[in-house]
DNA sequence: TTGCATGATTTAGT
DNA sequence: ACTAAATCATGCAA
């Protein structure tokens, strides 16, 4: 902080206290006779050495004498007016910028990420959402995603690192500058107002740095998410009771085998999927169905003999058996293959189409 | 490694 | 919004 103003004074006395050096300095490279410039040279570096501590303590006095001229600040001002006029008003013109839309999307994803918002609860909440949408079943979510966790935490501690970095860069820079421009100010024509733009143009020249690095982890939180979360690529089949309930709805009714929202509902709980996994089994289920019945034939008679069986155990209980959807707790009974039943089956589903 | 099974997604139609 | 149909991408047994 104190060094770049005690170099700009030294830098100011060498040309306040010897402006004869300068103009030796130009006499000597006219010259054309390498004695004289040796001479030239000489000198030069006598004068060099003979600068004291008096004749710098002698260019400081006049520097501050000068700084205190009752004219110095009408002067500055004008000088500051003349500026302004001329150069600043170009850059003037593109001061005042709307916030980048583009900025604000990536804020946005980062934050819905769960990188740039606050510490551990952000993430996770993030990661389980994410879970969520990518329909897990639930069963081994956190193992599926303690990786995943892993990975998002690591671009995050990334991020933030470079983030402070790319700040604490800005801020050195902008009081760098700041100084410089302060301390400049004293014998040129700089007002406080155009150190306060060149501070602005730093700012948006590190924004949009900071930009870039937003965009890349951007980039990489969506690589982890499509490597860790897609769904497809992390397909798992539904335990055998879901699938089970789901076959027993489906082929009890054949004739209509669309579940109403609440059926759908009731089933994605028994099952422990969603309501979109059922919808997305249903669509399966009967796209597959119809294309290659003689396939499902074995599949159909065995739950078609389950509902019976269920239907008549139901009803000598003296409940009712309209609800076939309710699937046999008791896993494996031995399934007689009733032709009939599923030439009826069949029927139902025909005529359905 | 291969081929089928299966859950998810995409596309197009209503 | 829901569905059929096609397609994708993975799971899994042989």
């Amino acid at each position: 902080m104190d060094e770049q103003p005690r170099l700009m004074h030294s830098h100011g006395v060498g040309m306040a206290g010897h402006p004869g050096l300068a103009q030796h300095m130009q006499d000597g490279t006219g010259g054309t006779d390498g004695e004289g410039r040796k001479q030239d040279i000489g000198d030069i570096l006598q004068q060099i050495m003979t600068i004291t501590d008096q004749s710098l303590d002698e260019a400081q006095a006049r520097k501050h004498a000068l700084n205190c001229h009752r004219m110095k600040p009408a002067l500055f001002n004008v000088l500051c007016e003349i500026k302004e006029k001329t150069v600043l008003s170009i850059r003037g013109a593109q001061e005042e910028e709307p916030p980048d839309p583009q900025l604000m999307r990536l804020d946005n994803m980062l934050l819905a990420e769960g990188v740039s918002g606050p510490e551990k609860g952000g993430g996770s909440a993030a990661a389980a959402a994410a879970a969520a949408a990518a329909g897990g079943a639930g069963s081994d979510n956190s193992a599926e995603h303690s990786d995943y966790r892993a990975k998002l935490s690591q671009i995050r501690q990334i991020y933030h690192t470079e983030l402070e970095k790319y700040e604490q860069a800005c801020n050195e820079f902008t009081t760098h500058v700041m100084n410089l421009l302060r301390e400049q100010s004293r014998t040129r024509p700089i007002s406080p107002k155009e150190i306060e733009r060149m501070v602005s143009i730093i700012h948006r020249k590190f924004s949009s740095i900071q930009m870039q690095l937003k965009q890349s982890t951007c980039e990489a939180v969506m690589i982890l998410r499509s490597r860790f979360l897609d769904a497809r690529r992390k397909r798992r089949n539904f335990n055998k009771q879901a699938t089970e309930i789901l076959n027993e709805y489906f082929y009890s009714h054949l004739s209509n085998p669309y579940p109403s929202e609440e059926a759908k509902e009731e089933l994605a709980k028994k099952c422990s999927i969603t309501v979109s996994q059922v919808s997305n089994w249903f669509g399966n289920k009967r796209i597959r169905y119809k294309k290659n019945i003689g396939k499902f034939q074995e599949e159909a008679n065995m739950y078609a003999a389950r509902t019976a069986v269920n239907a008549a155990s139901a009803s000598a209980q003296g409940s009712q058996a309209n609800s076939p959807s309710t699937p046999n707790s008791a896993g494996d009974f031995p399934a007689p293959q009733p032709v009939t039943c599923t030439a009826n089956i069949q029927r139902e589903f025909d005529y359905f189409y």
